[in-house]
DNA sequence: TTCAAAATGAGAATAATTCTTATTGACAAA
DNA sequence: TTTGTCAATAAGAATTATTCTCATTTTGAA
């Protein structure tokens, strides 16, 4: 009765949490998540965290909005849209940055490529609704 | 003899760092160069002057490098590349995100779509070289 | 010259992130 | 069970990029 291992259990619920949402959280709100499985989990815990998974290459760093980095646990490629007015952020996931592009990246810079971020800004669905009353 | 206008001196130096380089510079970098001309300048200055630039869309931030913010005084469109290893960034200038694609976000999103930015991340060339050496 | 408004310098304040260190917890060997 | 070792953590201090405050300077106009 998954006895198994006690090891990690903060490691695993910060990487867990960040598995298990879309809103592409920053740390504090990672914090405040596991706060409550885990009232006592301290905010360099999971700092730290954050950083050793992104150098693993189990989560991806999409920068900062507004000055706070925005972390996601789905490293596959996909393309962001961040609305300017509430800082959230959305995955387009039916949308592709043509392999063309990638290939042709490494080849002009004649380096290598790592990633790719394709990243649109502007004012998401609600906030115009939102804004625009009439 | 450029009697014209002493107004703005140092903001329109700002402006004119920011559109005379390629390096797409820190606040630290460009308060650094303009030093050059203008000793006695602020870093204050350098600050509110980009953010009010940014705001104007005389030019654009392409968010941060390892914690500190990256501007380019170049706003049309075009692509970049970020190097892991010297946090140096280079212009893509061959090549273009479709328009199909932009249209797309519009659609996918229901909202609207302000700007859009592709960015490759890697090891750039010089640092290949420096790095693999044999 | 005088005036009002804008721009600036200097440095304090803010806040996200990183670092330090003592402590805790997990597992293995005896 | 006890002990030892080492990684993980909590707490909070330290760092640092950026913003804010305010007194001073500069500018162009009257």
């Amino acid at each position: 009765m998954e006895q198994a291992t006690k090891q990690f259990k903060k490691r695993n619920a910060i990487l867990a949490c960040l598995r298990g949402t879309d809103v592409h959280p920053s740390a504090d709100w990672v914090h405040a998540q596991i706060k409550h499985e885990y009232p006592d989990i301290s905010l360099g815990t999971v700092y730290r965290n954050l950083a050793l998974f992104k150098q693993q290459g189990l989560i991806q760093s999409l920068g900062t909005v507004n000055g706070i980095e925005r972390f996601d646990g789905n490293v596959d490629p996909h393309v962001h849209f961040i609305c300017q007015c509430c800082d959230s952020v959305i995955d387009l996931p039916h949308m592709e940055v043509p392999e063309s592009l990638c290939s042709r990246a490494a080849t002009e810079t004649g380096g290598t490529v790592a990633t790719c971020h394709l990243t649109f800004t502007g004012t998401c669905q609600s906030c115009c609704v939102t804004h625009q009353q009439q």
